[in-house]
DNA sequence: TTATTAATTTAACGAACGTTCATTTAATTA
DNA sequence: TAATTAAATGAACGTTCGTTAAATTAATAA
């Protein structure tokens, strides 16, 4: 046997994508054998090298693929002007973001120590660029005076540490709704930045 | 050769403990082999199987005397009677004996899924009761009136991720103390759950 | 001093690893 | 229909893996 009936390059490439992220997220990817994610993906070993040159460019690529959807998706969706309207929408995106891509988010959390260095370096820079986003935000607002924040940096690891979490616990079909999470973590992160919900609302309500 | 002059097992036991440590904090548990662990040592791989029966027990190993410190370390030091200053302590506990033990509090976050089912359940149990020990807090918090707090479940996680976050970027001789960083992870945990310092503080001015 | 125990070595086991290569068959193009 | 390209196979490569067993030497106890 060797080319099988009905089978089609694009699928594969995607099965191998969709398997590996499943198997490294699980048991971690120095613990994953090519013959693993092979034997799931309904092929022999050898088949993956059509269309990865090795192991590694298959985490570097998954890992990319993340933080570059990420990215684009954060700069689309954080639109406010005000830096308290655009910390929440931060945080709710955030939430919304990751809640629904564990194994991704596990992965880049997780693996960045598998890297070889030019893969650690590309990877690094993205998830640097978005702590930027976020660190802006706080910026802005410590301008303005509506955060009481006594150092950026530490409040922008402290909120995306928190926000991040979310995916330790969560497990779709629980007990509380996606939209109550977010909610809730929404709430957290602008109060442990030094802002009253009532506040801001009432600002926000004498400027109108 | 066989036995060396001058070796000593009580030694070279807490040098396997000390270097695995350290190897699978940085590599991950299934990348690191047993003769780099040897290596680092100074002895031969099969020298490793005279103090450990396997390399799974060298991590179930690892991670139950973390634990065991951690949640024995915690008992003493929480001693507040006021479900406020019992939360502050809790956060300023977490933020002291997590931030000088990175690879321990790694591997213990991260290697669970290296474990095998008996492993596991051993060290998730001794988890849960650490999570127990914020969680309770926060349930008298409620009770009192003095945390406002949506769901406490929810909140015990976000706080443990925000608080365990700081091994994330923490370095040591960086350019915040450590005293500093506790100060500023305790006010961001204590507003995060609705609590305005003042208030407090007030409070307990008015109380004496 | 002799026997025993502790600490380690060397050598070897079979299994699994990532990867390469020549080959084979299916689908597409000329 | 013939030639080419795409997609896969199966066998093999040298290496490394966790682990075991027997042998050897150092330290301790009788």
């Amino acid at each position: 046997m060797a080319r099988i009936a009905g089978s089609d390059g694009e699928v594969t490439r995607s099965e191998i994508r969709k398997v590996s992220l499943s198997l490294f997220a699980q048991y971690g990817y120095a613990a994953v054998s090519m013959r693993q994610i092979a034997g799931q993906v309904g092929v022999q070993a050898s088949a993956i090298y059509q269309y990865y040159p090795n192991k590694q460019q298959i985490l570097v690529s998954l890992l990319q693929n993340h933080m570059d959807g990420l990215l684009s998706a954060c700069h689309e969706e954080i639109t406010a002007k005000d830096p308290v309207d655009r910390l929440e929408q931060f945080a709710r995106f955030h939430i919304r973001y990751n809640i629904n891509r564990p194994d991704e988010v596990f992965l880049s959390y997780m693996e960045l120590r598998s890297l070889e260095p030019e893969g650690f370096a590309t990877i690094a820079d993205l998830r640097s660029k978005y702590e930027t986003v976020l660190k802006s935000i706080l910026r802005d607002g410590i301008k303005s005076g509506v955060m009481k924040i006594d150092d950026p940096h530490v409040s922008t690891m402290a909120i995306l540490a928190m926000l991040t979490g979310v995916n330790t616990w969560y497990r779709s079909g629980g007990r509380l709704s996606q939209k109550k999470i977010e909610n809730m973590y929404a709430s957290m992160v602008l109060k442990s930045q030094g802002i009253v919900p009532s506040d801001h609302d009432e600002k926000e309500a004498a400027h109108v």
